[in-house]
Parts: C-alpha cells; sequence; structure tokens
RNA sequence: GGGGGUGUGCCCGAGUGGCCAAAGGGAGCAGACUGUAAAUCUGCCGGCUUCGCCUACGGAGGUUCGAAUCCUCCCGCCCCCA
C-alpha cells in the first residue's frame, strides 16, 4: 500500500502514524473523518506546543474531515494529579468554562470553525454510574498501566501514583468510544494514551480510532517542551511585541523546529539572525495580522538598541512624596521584595533617566522623577508619573 | 493490622548541639560580551529602609545557656510483611 500524494500534508512531520495503512484507507474511502483532539481547559492560553498538533487537525480539515474538539471539561474538574506528588488545584465550573471560552477563540486562529465540532467530556462521563466505571476499568489491567514509562519511572521510583491518575487514560480512551473518532491526535507524550483509546474502543465493540502523533516542541529555553508551568511558551493571544521579543530568544538550532512544525514551511536561507527575525514576523502575522508585524518590529528594535519603546507603562508616585528607589521599582512591579530590588541596584541593573544607580539608598522627590523614565535589568522600563 | 525508612531554601542535596540564613550542584535573576542566539566570565539568589533585626530546616510541644541537629506526640510520603 502506498501514501496517496494529496495525504502528504497529513503525514508530515507525524511521528507515529498507527496503524498507517488502516489510516491511508479511511482517508482513501472518501467518508468524512472525525479527527479528535483532546483539551484540558486547566490554563487559560494556548501556546505554540500546541499550535503544532492544532496545525495538524487543520490539515485534515483543509480536506473536507471534521475536527471534533474535545474539552475535558469533566477531567479538569476532577483534577488530574499527573506530575510528582502534588495534587493539581480542582478547578470551578466558572473557571473551567472561562478558559474554554479563550480556549477556543484562540484555536480558531488556526482551525476552520466551521469544520470543527465541539464537545465537552462531562457529557458523557458525568452520567457514567459506578457499574459503567468498573465496566470500563475492566477493559485492561494493572501491569498494562504501569507498562506506560512515566508510571513505571515513578513506580521504581517510589513516587506517589493516585488511582485517579491510574483511571486517566481510560477515561480519555472512554471521550473516543463516545465519539466515534476514526482518528485521534497527540503530542508524542500521549501516545500512550491514544493507544488505550485504541484498546478500549475495540472492548467496546468498537473500529479501533487510528492514531497519530506530533513532535513535542521545545520551548524558548531551548531545553525542554514548551509549557505554560516552565513558564518557556509563546502564547497565541500574547501582546506582538512580546510575541517578536520572545522568538527572538530562542536558541538558533530550533529554528528548524519552528519554522516545520509551527509555520509549516521550511527554513529559509540565510544567516541565523535574519531566519530568526522571519520567525518572529510570521508569527505575529499569524496571530495578529500583517499590520502589527512593523510595530512589533519596530520595538524589537528599540529594545535591542536600549531606545526607550514608545509606550512604556507607568509607576504612579504621591504629589509630595520623596521616593526610596526601591520601593520605586517594587512599585513598578519590577521585583517582588525589596530585597529582590536592592539587589538590582547592587549588580548595577537599575537606572533611573539614563544614569545608573549606584546607592541604593537613593531617594528623590516626586518633582524631580516626574517624566523620568526607570530602567531595570535590559528591557523592562517604566515611566514615573505624579498622581495629583 | 505489624515493622522499617524518610521529610532541609524553587529543585536536588550536605549538615547530627554552638563557628548555620544553613556546604555543593542545578534552575533563576542581574552585570560584561553578543544577534533578547550559543559559549564564557562576574555577582546575587528568605524577609525587612540591611553594619542590625525578624522568620525559617514537615507540625506542635519539651530538654538545653543554646537545636535543622536530642526527646515526645502528630502529620505527609516511601518500602517490606499481613
Amino acid at each position: 500500500m502506498t501514501v496517496a500524494p494529496e495525504h502528504e500534508p497529513i503525514y508530515r512531520n507525524a511521528v507515529d502514524v498507527i496503524p498507517w495503512e488502516e489510516l491511508e484507507k479511511r482517508l482513501e474511502s472518501g467518508r468524512p473523518l472525525r479527527v479528535k483532539l483532546g483539551i484540558d481547559p486547566t490554563a487559560p492560553d494556548i501556546h505554540l506546543g500546541f499550535v503544532v498538533v492544532l496545525k495538524k487537525l487543520r490539515a485534515f480539515q483543509e480536506l473536507g474531515h471534521t475536527a471534533v474538539l474535545t474539552i475535558g471539561d469533566y477531567t479538569a474538574r476532577v483534577g488530574d494529579p499527573s506530575g510528582k506528588s502534588k495534587t493539581r488545584p480542582v478547578l470551578s465550573p466558572e473557571q473551567i468554562e472561562a478558559n474554554t471560552r479563550t480556549y477556543l477563540e484562540q484555536a480558531y486562529l488556526v482551525l476552520d470553525r466551521d469544520k470543527t465540532e465541539v464537545r465537552h467530556n462531562s457529557e458523557w462521563l458525568a452520567p457514567l454510574a459506578l457499574a459503567d466505571l468498573i465496566r470500563l476499568t475492566r477493559a485492561t489491567t494493572v501491569a498494562r498501566i504501569l507498562e506506560r514509562d512515566d508510571f513505571s519511572k515513578r513506580f521504581a521510583a517510589g513516587d506517589a501514583i493516585t488511582l485517579t491518575e491510574l483511571l486517566y487514560p481510560l477515561m480519555q480512551a472512554y471521550d473516543s468510544v463516545a465519539l466515534d473518532a476514526d482518528v485521534e491526535l497527540g503530542g508524542t507524550d500521549q501516545l500512550y494514551n491514544l493507544l488505550m483509546g485504541r484498546h478500549v474502543m475495540e472492548y467496546y465493540g468498537k473500529t479501533p480510532q487510528c492514531v497519530l502523533t506530533t513532535p513535542l516542541l521545545v520551548g524558548t529555553d531551548g531545553a525542554i517542551k514548551m509549557s505554560k508551568s516552565i513558564g518557556n511558551y509563546i502564547g497565541v493571544s500574547e501582546e506582538p511585541k512580546d510575541v517578536f521579543g520572545k522568538a527572538m530568544s530562542i536558541p538558533d538550532r530550533l529554528m528548524g523546529d519552528y519554522f516545520s512544525l509551527v509555520l509549516d514551511r521550511p527554513t529559509p536561507e540565510g544567516e541565523p539572525v535574519e531566519q530568526k527575525r522571519d520567525l518572529a514576523r510570521s508569527l505575529v502575522r499569524a496571530f495578529h495580522g500583517e499590520e502589527a508585524v512593523a510595530d512589533a518590529e519596530r520595538t524589537f528594535d528599540a529594545v535591542v538598541r536600549r531606545e526607550i519603546p514608545d509606550d512604556v507603562p507607568e509607576v504612579e508616585v504621591g504629589e509630595d512624596e520623596s521616593v526610596w528607589i526601591v520601593d520605586l521599582i517594587t512599585r513598578a512591579g519590577f521585583a517582588k521584595t525589596n530585597g529582590e530590588a536592592r539587589r538590582f541596584v547592587r549588580g548595577g541593573g537599575v537606572r533611573l533617566a539614563g544614569e545608573v544607580v549606584q546607592d541604593e539608598r537613593l531617594s528623590v522627590s516626586a518633582a524631580d522623577l516626574e517624566g523620568s523614565v526607570l530602567q531595570v535589568g535590559k528591557r523592562r522600563y517604566a515611566r514615573v508619573v505624579v498622581a495629583r
């Protein structure tokens, strides 16, 4: 069996396609496939790492298939205890709903709204009775669950694994049963869960879904996969200037990944800096439109040249105050504690009106401060305004 | 149900009565260099208007002039047996 050329966008960059012959057969059948992608509404924003798999879903849509975006509202309510011993805070229905809303809005930056079916897994998980759950648990065995890499590692390391966590793959798999998924997409870290979907569908007498995984995008730190909690992410709804700046801070060696996985085009020829500018512009364009590009780039250049950007945030001081420099830094939100602010000054990282502040005890009257720009570190600025 | 182990700063991890705000490493932040890259070097890295004070070594008590270090109880986690 060979792959039809028009299906190339489906397979491009895919890591696992299981079983590919079956997927090919279904693609060939001419019927619109139900392509499932699950998202957990645990954080309010989508970042580039998720865009990778969204793009893949989009590729299916382009070929006329149905994207089934599955919101894990029920699973979010239970609270996924994955990762170490900390139980994640259980989200309230309101938070979940709010997250879902922004999620969808952002997802439609990539997806075709008209070919997207949005479902919530509370729809079928909430009504499950204990007997139903027990039936579901019989679909697999402890050994099978534990063979999964992260579980086996944690088990071997003697870390805690809650029963809820063990149930997670089953719940996700049950989503596929309820949705009659033809294909389920996910990052490579989802492979196990996706395969569980196949297994459980079969157990319920359904035709097992095909599974396709996409690579995990490494974050801006160049070290590990992009994640909100690590802070190495670029969010699709971030300010254009931040998207641009963060893109410029990605290590050179990741250019190829970003072009191919996020922008879906080959890395252009040229110097690394130029490639990166291209990337930065393209990202801003994709999420904020062409008109935001020039401005973001201008701001970036100004910051690099250590000029003061046009739109600096303001710090307010009282009319008659004499303001201590350390306090000013904290008030501007550049330091969480006075101690931290003090350290910035000691380290020579603070400028006021262009002058490096030498003495952490410096105090300046509000009148003298008015209009001056406070700079902390290389690229954080605030303009002092007097409240009257 | 029984037995054993363990709990240190963002993370890992030393420390077993004073010299401990606590070694070392990682992460992070700031500075130099630069392309908001990589590598390297330097400094900082509990709080406080800081030559001092306060809070801290799972929690609560206790012993002591003095405890992260010793004792008691409690809690969490892990392992083994049942």
